[in-house]
DNA sequence: GACACTCTGTACCGATCGGTACAGTCTCCG
DNA sequence: CGGAGACTGTACCGATCGGTACAGAGTGTC
């Protein structure tokens, strides 16, 4: 270290990946920068590469990791275990509703699934969709729907909520996520 | 020129778009570098920046404004013009499935919407869905819906198509986006 | 107090970035 | 046939890219 600085306080790697998720987020893979990494943490390359030995990739990588175990924990789990399927949905809105900040805020899956790091990135890519989708699609078949059905609404609740993002970013209008979610519960249930 | 080398043929600006814009779409803004540009097109340095003389930043304005005039001639105008709105989003939906080759290929507008270039093509990529928005609930309410449904219906519509591109993206399977154009095209005329 | 180890910033690396300069070769028009 | 101007590749430019090396400072643990 350069004579007279100053070791700061020692950093949680906890505490980086959703500074880190943040700058992928709104950057995309080939966007986000060392440098922006660095700032976005207040961390050197030092440091950052004292936690992640293999760079960006690897900071990509545990950040979907801990994206995925988010969804897992707060979505997935409670979709497999609720005994009603009307109250799973309606909470599994309203959590994703509240995740995406109402539209403010971007799916990193959903940007990477678009984007050349793609390829890098696709079996966690796949793997979180789909997991998604099984969770969803069960909780349909539990509210009485053929495993057909479940499995097409699933699917379609996942497309909206993807391109709500979309829309609603394009459209600098984040009435159209909040209004997405509103069809997209009812879609889910109908009939 | 270094010597020794030949000139090649006069290239087209209009036949250079399309090979741009695949470049664009494939690798995002940023991720689009001069050198891939380069090798897509077969040209330099020098012949890109004869035309694009402001570089990458025009190409990507050019190539938005290409894509822009595509949906504004084969979509936008037919959803106007048509006094049969079933037959005008039937074949909206035929013509998007066409364009996105099943979903085998990713709109560049809502790739740019979800990055971070989205602030320097703000307007261009805003004006793109809001006047595809307006031809298809213009089209609805010929089809006998109140302008409140109408909207409702058609931003559900851009949204399914920009969610069932990333969804089939990130599960590797076009299926989603065939089954999501078919549902799409249902929940357009439904009741 | 001395050693081991973690965490830190920074100087530096080769490669590549977007962009410029320019000389050479082409085509067209008189 | 001779110049004008369009079009071309390439050598460069400074800046920045992802990544490495490393020495200094902090925090233990004997």
């Amino acid at each position: 270290m350069a004579k007279g600085t100053i070791a700061k306080t020692v950093s949680e790697r906890a505490d980086l990946l959703p500074l880190i998720s943040e700058v992928f987020r709104s950057h995309g893979y080939e966007g986000a920068t060392l440098a922006l990494i660095g700032k976005a943490t207040g961390l050197g390359k030092g440091s950052l590469y004292h936690f992640f030995p293999d760079g960006k990739a690897q900071m990509a990588a545990e950040v979907l990791a801990e994206i995925d175990h988010w969804f897992e924990v707060n979505i997935f789990a409670a979709l497999r275990n609720s005994d009603d399927p009307a109250q799973a949905i309606s909470d599994m809105t309203a959590c994703v509703d509240r995740y995406f900040r109402s539209g403010h805020r971007v799916c990193l899956v959903g940007v990477i699934a678009l984007g050349a790091s793609r390829d890098i990135f696709s079996s966690q890519v796949a793997d979180y969709f789909s997991r998604w989708n099984d969770a969803l699609a069960q909780t349909l078949r539990r509210a009485g729907f053929s495993a057909r059905v479940a499995r097409r609404r699933s699917a379609d609740a996942l497309l909206t909520i993807q391109g709500a993002l979309v829309l609603a970013r394009a459209l600098d209008d984040t009435k159209v996520f909040g209004q997405a979610m509103v069809d997209m519960k009812a879609r889910l249930l109908a009939k």
